[in-house]
DNA sequence: CAGTGATGCTAGCACTGCTAGTCATTCTGT
DNA sequence: ACAGAATGACTAGCAGTGCTAGCATCACTG
């Protein structure tokens, strides 16, 4: 029993071990540079070990998005419980989810351009998927006005904050006036001040 | 001379069809099946000629990129001016370059998140994607508020109709809300009814 | 201690974008 | 009109990709 639950483990742990340095290799030189090789070299062992533990390479990519939604979630979490108005609030989760995006471009290109086979918005959605989409949420609805569907209203303030990021980061926007572009966004959603 | 010309006209046409074709067939089975062996097969020459139009495939993608800007700018022009007022106008803009994300989106993919080597929002920018962005500009700016800046307001409604589209089509939005998301995000970018 | 199953390996497949070098055709200068 | 130059498209091949079949080695079981 003890044999058996040891090799589970060491094989778990080298399931983490593919995917933190499938993460670290992204975020160092670009998903470009994540070849199946390099990536096996990368932890010491032949190229199949990682189809032993994935079905693929879009799987590893998928891995490391699940730790990206972790880490994002955190992070919008944090800028939202420490905002004094709801208002604000909205705001710090925009330039939190804006400075992900920037800091961290590999991983959020796994989390949101690139992995397909993640389902989103669906009963069998994981979990990190989900926190990070109730943070953006709990961010936005408290601004809802009147009639608006606040998941609707969610998803909508999101692929606004996603254009932003993939555009610019994809040398189609000016990047000086990303900040201004960001406020303008994060002001239409919220309600006319009194 | 004559025979000077000759040549190079027939080397133009050549250069449109490696163009038509490989949007063509991107269109018909995504730019994943553009290969520069299909490619070659499918213009009925062999696959080095492309190099002597094109420095290589991004170089490809990008004409074709330029196509479809000019095929966008026309249809977003037709929304704008059959719209009876500024509001429908932009109303009527997101829904025609909505639309046309939908309807080609290997077209759309190539202008707005594969081919990188185009210069957008430069001196250079080729006249193409000025006209699309221009019509964007021209749904958009009667409709600005007080010190928004024209430009910066078109880039972040662009963004957010970008994020809908790339969202949607990857998966990540329910599709049977489109249409409500995008009613809601041209809606925040109006201003109050009186 | 022989047999059995798991496991990580080497080698290789079919494919990618791209390029070097060859050869036929066409044009040029005398 | 003909030798020489140049253009241009081709065949063949390189280095790389994701992925897999089949083998050899090891740890464990009866």
């Amino acid at each position: 029993m003890s044999i058996q639950t040891r090799r589970e483990r060491e094989r778990a742990e080298r399931e983490r071990l593919i995917v933190t340095a499938a993460r670290e290799l992204a975020e160092a030189e670009g998903w470009d540079a994540v070849t199946t090789r390099r990536l096996a070299a990368e932890i010491e062992y032949s190229q199949p070990v990682l189809y032993s533990h994935f079905k693929g390479k879009d799987a590893i990519m998928a891995a490391v998005a699940v730790q990206g939604f972790e880490e994002l979630s955190g992070q919008l979490h944090a800028a939202r419980t420490s905002a004094p108005s709801p208002r604000e609030a909205l705001a710090a989760v925009g330039r939190a989810y804006a400075d992900f995006g920037e800091r961290r471009p590999a991983l959020y290109d796994a989390m949101f351009t690139l992995a397909v086979d993640l389902p989103f918005a669906r009963p069998e959605t994981p979990a990190p998927l989900r926190a990070a989409f109730d943070e953006l949420r709990l961010a936005v609805t408290p601004l809802a006005t009147g009639d608006d569907d606040p998941g609707v209203l969610t998803e909508t303030v999101w692929s606004g904050l996603h254009g932003l990021l993939t555009l610019m980061r994809s040398g189609r926007l000016r990047r000086d006036q990303h900040d201004r572009r960001l406020a303008l966004l994060i002001d239409r959603f919220c309600p006319p001040e009194k």
